[in-house]
DNA sequence: GGCATCGTTTAGTAAAAACTGAACGATGAT
DNA sequence: ATCATCGTTCAGTTTTTACTAAACGATGCC
């Protein structure tokens, strides 16, 4: 029998196992969704951890180096989606995760999104804007084509608009 | 004077030029949500074009190649984003733009939503049945971290359910 | 002060995704 | 039937993204 290592190393049980694919699995979703693997999996991790996780012990138990570790934790801080805890007496940084996924949403999320959203009102603007008659030009000098144009960028403006009030009203928190 | 190619190839107007810009911006959004940045590109040019375009015009307006150009198409279909029009006496493939984003949204959008969320709510579903304590455990049997582990994951398959009900429910595009 | 430990930054590497060119099969024209 | 044209497939390449190792700065400890 080999002398045990210091560092508890037994068997993973069923359970255990059933967890960590479930860390995987999460990490499949939120790359599925364009976020990246490994937030998803580091948030599952500490979701299913009861207790707060120094940095260190998270990089270990995902296998992933301190500097992606680190790097994904601040995201997850963005996204209000995981708190860091202080502990007295101990240098090392904590975290855990951020149960109220209203919380994630409404603060994390959403606004993320409506970010995004808006460069592309904003060009929405810009083109439209690019081709209003100019005040010297007949009422129905431009062509039809532009006429057409001009009014799909229209839609396309009311859209933004529409999407924005949705994301912006508490609509959507209220659900969940 | 260099003598001047069969195919019109003027200076682009101030006009043009913002259309180009709208195109790259859009394919920059399609990008920042993890849909890639083509997609984004081709509906724009599209859906600014009055009237349909053939495969390959797409691909000389979009600067990539017929193989790209084929490919992304087809995501765009999927999607319902992009009809397929036939044009009698031509055998090339014309496509134009869905202007209808509620159709986009209710036959394209939501449905490829729901199935990314689906396989996670199954996941969800298997991780906590492995945690029920089996029958020939006392009541209590389980540990207190077990326990809150179970909680948690049934918070995180309510949470499933209601986004399932929100984008299965006609709520969303009716606001659009 | 010097030492040890932690998190971050940076520059480089590995892995993944996007894109292309060429070959192919299908379809219609002559 | 032969040829030309179109869209798709597939193997290979380029570009982008994800990740790491190592150096660094900061902070507490002796």
């Amino acid at each position: 029998m080999p002398s045990a290592p210091a560092r508890s190393k037994t068997q993973p049980s069923t359970w255990e196992k059933e967890l960590h694919r479930f860390i995987e699995a999460s990490g499949n979703t939120t790359h599925a969704f364009g976020l990246g693997r490994l937030i998803g999996r580091m948030y599952a991790l500490l979701y299913l951890h009861p207790g707060p996780l120094s940095l260190e012990r998270i990089a270990t138990d995902l296998e992933i180096s301190k500097a992606s570790a680190s790097l994904t934790i601040r995201q997850l801080e963005q996204w209000h989606a995981v708190r860091h805890v202080p502990v007295s007496g101990d240098r090392r940084h904590f975290y855990e995760a951020e149960t109220a996924f209203r919380v994630i949403v409404r603060d994390g999320l959403l606004p993320g999104i409506r970010k995004k959203l808006s460069s592309a009102g904003d060009q929405i603007g810009r083109t439209l804007h690019a081709g209003t008659p100019s005040a010297s030009d007949d009422r129905r000098a431009s062509t039809p084509d532009v006429q057409l144009i001009r009014k799909r960028l229209k839609a396309a403006a009311s859209l933004h608009r529409k999407l924005d009030a949705v994301l912006s009203s508490r609509l959507l928190e209220n659900l969940l």
